[in-house]
Formats: structure tokens, C-alpha cells, sequence
DNA sequence: ATAGGGTTAG
């Protein structure tokens, strides 16, 4: 009888492992034996009808053995059928049948497959239900457990701490996947946590493996600390991971994000195999500096076909330096010619195009031409180039539909309150305001950092938190005469409240990357500390007035200033920035 | 036989 068990049980892993073959999905036949699944490449959906197979097998199974059940509820994960997986599992348990860690496994991975921001709520139940049965049942304590815990709070959304927390309680039991688990979850949020995480275990003794190494790169590029990426490079190198394509695609991201796009090139120029993410990552690295020739002329060469990112990319380059003509060209010809058909984000990056060079009209009739609703993206690309180009009326119906698409975020109102403002509709904007106020919705709040003797400082808004907040402002000050005798005036019209002039002047100054800059010279003052260049990074668009600001303080120092904003990079050198004032 | 971590994101 048990003989029948392992036959059958050994049919259903053949159809699973059929169902994995899709081309979708990504087998790696590198693998250690018994990890010989594959996993899913993330637009991988299982091609269903072996899964189905499976089941058929599964089901008509007189008895049934533990692997059985493991391996239907593992194919259930992999094919990101969730539900499918914690029924199963559910199941199981009512059968009074002993599940083992790996049960847990598969079952904690599925959650990982949910999508759905309406499901996360249930799926973050489950996530503590498993959570707590592992604690239980002593399976917490096995690596995988814990780290595929992590890895599914994470992606629901979970608390970073709370993944943290789960690192920290299998402390004894961690190996180098758990720690790139917990790393890779604070990436996302935390960069520097994340870095420092990674510090932490190369003095631990570990061996980072590549995806470590990926993970830590990753955060390089998220803090744009050049030493850091180049750092890890080294370690790359020394464990002898210089063929790993994904390394090598995570370095070219990494390297451009620190604002060093020539170092990203020469890794791109030295890969033996490149795939399409390595293409991608350097035609964005392109479009982030806004070398629309680069980027151009490097699509031109591209041996691989492309794919939705590779027209993100394109586009994106072709409008932060308004090269409008190859922009409207590749937006009609990517369908026709490459077979991908222009989705939201593509005519968010055209619309956002045409509005940046004041072609209003062109932004307005693309949008109503798009065979799809615009979303809350595109009409925020028109919004952006209504404000910029003080088209109010418009303004105002792309501020209305982007409240209406997403309350929760402050752009629309601010943008509508700006817009009234400027029109010296105080009354209106300050309406725009309150609404905003009694929907709790709140300000993303203006953050910038810059790294002085090996320690990136963060300055928020109006220099709270910081220690030094006195000195700063003091040199501040002194600074912005200097800057107003270059000619430098405060660009008023702009700042979001119906206050008086000289408060507004006020509130200007207070902008966080006018402070990391003051401290950044306050730090160079002293010789150790001096750099050639000084880099902010910030985590929202730079202002117009502060981008005017750094093109005098470029000037008045002598030094370059490289600013890299949510939106792409400003070089600033004596005067001018890279950006042509085109952003 | 089944099982955890990596690269493009405005």
C-alpha cells in the first residue's frame, strides 16, 4: 500500500514539475538536489494545466502520505494560488494529519503570492496564525521557518520591526539566507539599517553569498553612498562573483543611483552575458542623468528584445531632456515594430512630456486618447505640467481627479491649493486645505541626506531633529547673503501658504537640502572632511527654489554639486545644472 | 520525492 503512496506521490511531483517547465518559469539546474523546483520569475504564472494534473492525482489518492501533501501545497505556493494553498493546509490540519517544517514552509511562501491589496488584511491574519503554530510546534527555530516568516510579513506590508523581531527570536539558528532575508526587508525602507545589517554579519564571519551581495547593493543604491557600492564591488569581486549577471545588473542600478554613471558603464561594457534587466538598468541609468542621446543611441545597439521597462526607460529619457519628436515616435511605434503595447506608465511618461515643455494642449488631447482610464500616475504627470506652466484651469481638474483617485495622497491637494494660491485665491487653497486636514491626509515630509566623514546625516524640513540644528541655520544665513550678492533671489511664488512675504522667504530656507548643503560646507570647512563634490540625495522633487539655490551655490563655491531628487539627477557646476533648468 | 533569501520602481 505504501508502495502505491510513493508511486502516486512521485506522479503528482512529476506533473508539478511539468507545470514548472513552463517558459515562464525559471529552472535552475544548478541547484543543490532536492531544491530542483525552480521558482517563478515575477511575471510567472504556472501554466495550470499540469497543476491541475497534480491534483487530479492528488485527489483520487486513497491514502496519502506526508509528502503528498507537502508537494500539492508547494505547487499551490509556487503557482501563487494562495488560497488554493492555505485551504490545503487547513484541510490537513482537520484531517489530524502531522505537517512538518516543511508544510509551514510552503504554506508561510504562499502568502507571498498575495497581490491584492484587498487580501492583505486576511493574509497578514494567516501570517500570525502560522507565525504563532511555528512557535507552537518548535518549527520557528528552523532557519526556513523564520525566513520565509520574514519574508511574507514583509511583503504584506508588515512592520519592519515586526520582521525584525523575528530575526532577533531565532537568533542561534540564523544562516546566511536568513540574514539576506532580513536584509532584503530593510532595503526597501530602512537603507541604512540595511547596510549596517550587512557590516554587521561580514564581522560576524559570514560569507555573503550573491544574493547578499545583491541585497547590499540595493541599499547602496537606495543611500547613493559611491564608497559603499564600490566597497561591496570589491567584496563582489573577491569571492569571485563577476559573472553573476544579476550582481552585475544590481552594480549598474547601484552605481548610477550614487550618481556615478560612468561606473555603470564600464560594468555594463564588461559583462560577458547581458540580459534584458541589464540593458534596462543602463537605459534608466541614462534616463536618471538625463542623457537621452546615451540612452538612445544604446537602444540602438540592444541585441536582446524589449520589453515594457526597456519603453519606460526610453520614454523617461526622452522627457527629462524633451527630445519630444523621438519621444511621440517611440510611443507610436513600440506596438507596431517591438510588439508591446503602450501601458499606463508609458503614456504617464509622454503625457509628462509634452506638459514639462508646455505643450499642454498635446498632454491633454494624449490623455484623452489613451484606450485605457488614465490612472492616478498620468493625471499627476499633467498636474505637475499644469503647475509648471500655470495652467489653472486644467490644473484644477487633473488636481480633482487625482484626489478622487487616490484621497489618501497629499499631491493632488497640495497642487490645488498651490494653484489657487497663485492665483491669489487664498480663500480656495486654504478650503483645499482643511478638506485635507479633516481627511487626515498628511504631507509626504521633505527629507534629504548627504554623507560627511563617512556618516550620512538626514535633514528634514525645517532642520528639526538635527542636533546641530543652531549652527546650521546660522551658516545657512550667512551663506544665502553671499549667494544674493551672486544675484541669487528667493523664488517666492511657489511656497504653499497664503502667509506673508517674508515668511514665506522663511519657510524656503527651511527646505531640507538647503540644510544638508549648509552643513555639507560647515563639515568641508574642516580639511579631513573637505570632498570634491558634495552629493544630496532627497526623497521628493527638488523646488525651483532650491534648485536655483544650489546653481549659485555651485558658483559661489567652486565645487560641484550633484543632487539626485525622486525624479533623476542634477549636476550642478559653476552656475548651471545638467538639467538645462529642464525638469 | 516536498521546503526559506537576490537585479529594472515615479
Amino acid at each position: 500500500m505504501s508502495a502505491l503512496v510513493s508511486l502516486l506521490t512521485c506522479c503528482l511531483t512529476f506533473f508539478l514539475l511539468n507545470s514548472l517547465s513552463h517558459p515562464f518559469l525559471v529552472l535552475h539546474p544548478m541547484t543543490k538536489a532536492g531544491r530542483n523546483f525552480g521558482s517563478c520569475s515575477t511575471n510567472g504564472t504556472c501554466e495550470l494545466g499540469s497543476l491541475d494534473e497534480a491534483w487530479i492525482i492528488f485527489v483520487s489518492m486513497a491514502s496519502r502520505n506526508l509528502i503528498s501533501w507537502n508537494s500539492m501545497i508547494a505547487g499551490f505556493q509556487i503557482g501563487g494560488l494562495w488560497q488554493k494553498a492555505i485551504e490545503l493546509f487547513n484541510e490537513m490540519r482537520k484531517d489530524g494529519i502531522d505537517f512538518d517544517c516543511s508544510t509551514l514552509i510552503s504554506t508561510i511562501a504562499s502568502l507571498c503570492g498575495i497581490n491584492d491589496d484587498n487580501d492583505v488584511e486576511l493574509g497578514l491574519q494567516y501570517c500570525f496564525r502560522l507565525h504563532c503554530l511555528s512557535i507552537r510546534t518548535g518549527f520557528f527555530f528552523e532557519a526556513r521557518v523564520s525566513t520565509a516568516l520574514i519574508k511574507a510579513y514583509s511583503n504584506l506590508g508588515g512592520g519592519v520591526l515586526d520582521c525584525y523581531r523575528i530575526f532577533l527570536d531565532s537568533s542561534g539558528h540564523w544562516d546566511i539566507v536568513s540574514w539576506t532575508g532580513i536584509i532584503s526587508t530593510f532595503v526597501e525602507r530602512i537603507p541604512q539599517e540595511a547596510l549596517s545589517l550587512f557590516c554587521q554579519l561580514l564581522r560576524e564571519g559570514w560569507a555573503p553569498d550573491c544574493h547578499t551581495l545583491s541585497s547590499a547593493l540595493k541599499a547602496c543604491a537606495g543611500l547613493m553612498t559611491e564608497r559603499h557600492a564600490a566597497a561591496v564591488h570589491l567584496l563582489v569581486i573577491r569571492a569571485g562573483f563577476e559573472g553573476d549577471t544579476v550582481l552585475a545588473n544590481a552594480l549598474i542600478h547601484s552605481y548610477a543611483r550614487c550618481g556615478s554613471i560612468a561606473l555603470s558603464k564600464q560594468v555594463f561594457d564588461e559583462m560577458e552575458f547581458r540580459d534584458i534587466v541589464s540593458w534596462n538598468s543602463m537605459l534608466k541609468a541614462y534616463a536618471l542623468h538625463g542623457q537621452a542621446s546615451g540612452a538612445l543611441e544604446l537602444f540602438s545597439k540592444m541585441n536582446v528584445k524589449p520589453d515594457a521597462a526597456t519603453f519606460v526607460a526610453l520614454l523617461s529619457a526622452c522627457s527629462h531632456a524633451g527630445l519630444l519628436v523621438e519621444g511621440a515616435n517611440i510611443l507610436d511605434n513600440m506596438s507596431k515594430h517591438y510588439g508591446v503595447v503602450p501601458a499606463l506608465d508609458h503614456y504617464a511618461c509622454v503625457v509628462d512630456m509634452f506638459g514639462r515643455a508646455g505643450r499642454i494642449l498635446e498632454a491633454k488631447n494624449l490623455l484623452s486618447r489613451m484606450p485605457m482610464e488614465p490612472d492616478s500616475v498620468v493625471w499627476s504627470a499633467l498636474l505637475g505640467a499644469c503647475r509648471k506652466h500655470n495652467e489653472t484651469g486644467l490644473g484644477k481638474l487633473a488636481a480633482a481627479k487625482h484626489m478622487e483617485l487616490e484621497p489618501g495622497n497629499s499631491l493632488g491637494y497640495i497642487l490645488m491649493s498651490n494653484i489657487y494660491c497663485s492665483d491669489g485665491n487664498f480663500n480656495e487653497a486654504g478650503v483645499v486645505r482643511k478638506k485635507m486636514k479633516r481627511l487626515r491626509v498628511r504631507k509626504r515630509p521633505g527629507l534629504s541626506w548627504t554623507e560627511v566623514g563617512n556618516q550620512v546625516h538626514e535633514f528634514a524640513s525645517g532642520g528639526l531633529f538635527h542636533p546641530q540644528r543652531e549652527a546650521i541655520c546660522g551658516k545657512l544665513e550667512t551663506f544665502i547673503g553671499q549667494l544674493k550678492h551672486l544675484g541669487y533671489v528667493p523664488e517666492t511664488s511657489l511656497a504653499l501658504h497664503d502667509v506673508e512675504e517674508e515668511q514665506k522667504t522663511e519657510q524656503l530656507y527651511h527646505h531640507s537640502e538647503k540644510h544638508a548643503l549648509a552643513f555639507a560646507l560647515m563639515a568641508g570647512s574642516s580639511l579631513h572632511h573637505s570632498q570634491a563634490v558634495i552629493k544630496i540625495m532627497k526623497n521628493i522633487r527638488i523646488c525651483l527654489d532650491c534648485h536655483n539655490f544650489m546653481k549659485f551655490a555651485s558658483k559661489l563655491i567652486q565645487k560641484q554639486i550633484i543632487v539626485r531628487d525622486s525624479n533623476r539627477f542634477h549636476h550642478f557646476k559653476d552656475g548651471e545644472c545638467s538639467c538645462k533648468d529642464y525638469w
